[in-house]
DNA sequence: ACCATAAGGTACCTTGAGTACCGTATCAAC
DNA sequence: GTTGATACGGTACTCAAGGTACCTTATGGT
């Protein structure tokens, strides 16, 4: 009997990959930790000598979906850059993901530590991006030098987040035109 | 022994009743049926003929808990009205109620019915109340009329919820005010 | 070659959701 | 009153899942 025995890091990438596809799958409830040992090749104890419970697993786990990060569109206009960003991320997040993102929040919420590196994932809003995308804008004239402040800048993420958490997924594609034209526009053009 | 049976209206208000001091006391982590049970003075079979499973109990006590609404204020100023509802709902909100929404949205995702009850204590945001808030300081030339719109009059609230769904509670001041002056204020002033 | 370390294997404890039954108080209808 | 359906109280159970304990064995460093 051939046992080639996974050690370290690749153990625990191997474990990484199969509590993903677990997450992916079943979504956050799906997530057990006999399943994710099972489904890894290998039992409890691995996993609990790398993260304490189930809830860090399942938030390291989340990580390893969303590290696909791209960078911010440029499409020489500030309307279509804004709504190109949001259906991405409606499309990203469709269905499982908010799922799974209620079942984070809810389930790292014990523990301080947990519960900031999960918001660093999720309730950051990408500012920095958001600041390109609308410094852009100003210097092509269409917002105001003001508008460049992290929480209006983000404004039009936190509307859609808030829409995917509260209600069910995908957000109609009349929501995000209506956050835009409506709310997000407006408010980067206007003068304090 | 003197054995006076409780039934029907009776006794599930019992049962509401401890299912709701249970959530303010423990969280919705400590809603156990057993507990809710043992407090109420009966037994899982009382709850279960009423609510299909724990999801539904703890919506149904969550909203108990939400029933006290007041009407809007009328300080005269769109500012001071908006602050006071916000910090309102900050303290309202503060660090027990927070969890408990997280904890209900997570494990009621699963029943769109139930979501979607659920989605009207949360998400909602009372959009007559804002109009209602709007109207006036559009009459003292405040506000622009356009914006009188659900979505737009929403945003302040909006905002705030996505603080304390994706931070920790409670919410310090100077977000609210942020979000008052840098983006709800200038917002319904604007006219493209 | 040795030895601390970390795998694998398995069996276990505990909590809590949900179910099944049974006897009995309560209420309505006759 | 007497009767009969209903629903409450009590208890005992199943099942799933988080978390722990303990032992054996492969692995890699010195």
């Amino acid at each position: 009997m051939a046992k080639v025995r996974r050690r370290g890091a690749v153990l625990e990438q191997a474990i990484l990959r199969a509590a993903a596809d677990e997450l992916t799958e079943s979504g956050y409830a799906g997530l057990t930790m006999d399943r994710v040992a099972r489904r890894a090749g290998t039992n409890k104890n691995a996993l609990y000598r790398r993260w304490p419970n189930r809830a860090a697993l399942g938030v390291a786990a989340y990580k390893q979906l969303v590290e696909i990060r791209l960078g911010p569109p440029d499409t020489g206009s500030l309307r279509e850059d804004v709504l190109a960003v949001l259906r991405q991320m409606n499309e990203d997040v469709a269905t499982p993901r908010a799922d799974l993102v209620r079942g984070l929040m809810a389930s790292a919420a014990e523990d301080p530590e947990l519960f900031a590196e999960l918001q660093k994932m999720v309730g950051d809003g990408g500012s920095s991006m958001w600041l390109t995308i609308l410094g852009r804008a100003v210097d092509r004239g269409e917002a105001s030098p003001a508008s460049l402040h992290p929480r209006l800048a983000t404004v039009a993420v936190t509307l859609l987040r808030n829409e995917y958490l509260t209600g069910l997924t995908p957000v109609p594609d009349d929501v995000i035109v209506e956050i835009v034209d409506r709310v997000y526009l407006p408010l980067v053009r206007s003068r304090p």
